[in-house]
DNA sequence: CCACATCTGTAGCGAACACTACAGATATGT
DNA sequence: ACATATCTGTAGTGTTCGCTACAGATGTGG
């Protein structure tokens, strides 16, 4: 019994160009013909694939996450939390604002309130983002035990609050804001983060 | 020659509820069927007052803004320009968290990303948006010439970055954050803005 | 080389979409 | 009372949506 034919289409960069779409116009705004076309494959090819239109957005999605991981261990990794919100919030800054990517972020613009039949989609979006946040709560966990943050600091509270500036950030990015505007923002907020952490 | 018969709806009524629609489901996640049943008329008398579906959306829009903008006389008319972001902050984590509407709030919810024949929907969000930021500033160039703030700041940072915020809270505020989530980033942000307006 | 398993491309499925034609109802102005 | 103008409810329109049946292509295992 032999084992089919192969597949004629890379798979992982199918999916970045998925990704693209569904940043760009949102999950609902997304239609099966765009994603074929960029995809450069044809409807059938991605149904075997990915099962459904909600299935190759969890797929993106779990590509997004891979690449998200990679950048926020980059973030994570740095000496002290002050160090981390700022690596945190500039790179936000900057990625919102790539000209190789659609701005914003897909977890936002993918879709905040979606139609009925898709409420699993911004469950799925917050899930990610929720993610990012737990993440951040962790390392300022960390950094509270090896006294980096003092004792009465909350890790909750400042994760919570990078992820909501970030948030707004894509917000302001998806209606043009630029680079600039974004650091601005960045920096106003990392006076906020140090005054948090000195309180 | 006579005047034709008279509507049997109250239009503002009908936009209520048809804001309510747009604001949970988003723009393009709601239907002319949930618009109809909401606003409990029938479809020609949806299209003879309000011409389209984005037509309803612009009109449900400027009777949002209308209720914005008193809403925001309230937080202008606020003696200091700290106590004009206090409010501005608590206030948003108050409304966006108001059993009464859906979370968040309609100008992030309608759709930050849209479909290829709905590119205007984003945009005239963003326009309705960069108003309230707009009515921050003049309030803070006021605060500038009452020299209520310092010369060296700027009212265009501190109005996009109270800006960010909001909206961040409102991407929260989807995902379920509770109002005392909410309220304490507003209370971080709070502290970042006392902190920009004194350097 | 052959049987088989899987993929690809064409072509189109039923359902849901935004929107409207039409006929009857109900007001106004004279 | 009557002509007119506009609204209302029914019942659709054409289009686009997500998705798939089917036949031919292309690989593997024996």
């Amino acid at each position: 019994m032999g084992m089919g034919r192969p597949r004629a289409f890379d798979a992982d960069a199918a999916l970045d160009r998925a990704m693209d779409v569904f940043w760009r116009h949102g999950y609902e705004g997304t239609t099966i013909a765009q994603l074929t076309e960029a995809m450069s494959i044809n409807p059938p090819s991605l149904y075997a694939a990915f099962g459904s239109k909600e299935g190759l957005l969890k797929a993106a999605l779990d590509r997004y996450t891979e690449k998200r991981d990679a950048w926020m261990d980059k973030v994570l990794n740095a000496q002290t939390a002050h160090e981390v919100a700022e690596r945190f919030l500039m790179e936000h800054a900057d990625a919102q604002t790539d000209p190789a990517n659609p701005p914003g972020c897909l977890l936002v613009q993918g879709g905040l309130a979606c139609g009925t039949g898709s409420e699993n989609v911004p469950f799925e979006l917050a899930a990610r983002r929720t993610r990012t946040e737990d993440q951040l709560r962790e390392r300022f966990v960390r950094a509270k035990a090896e006294h980096d943050l003092d004792e009465n600091v909350d890790p909750t509270t400042l994760a919570r609050y990078l992820s909501a500036v970030t948030s707004g950030m894509c917000v302001m990015a998806s209606s043009g804001a630029t680079r600039e505007t974004l650091r601005e923002i960045a920096a106003v907020s990392l006076k906020a983060f140090e005054e948090q952490t000195k309180g």
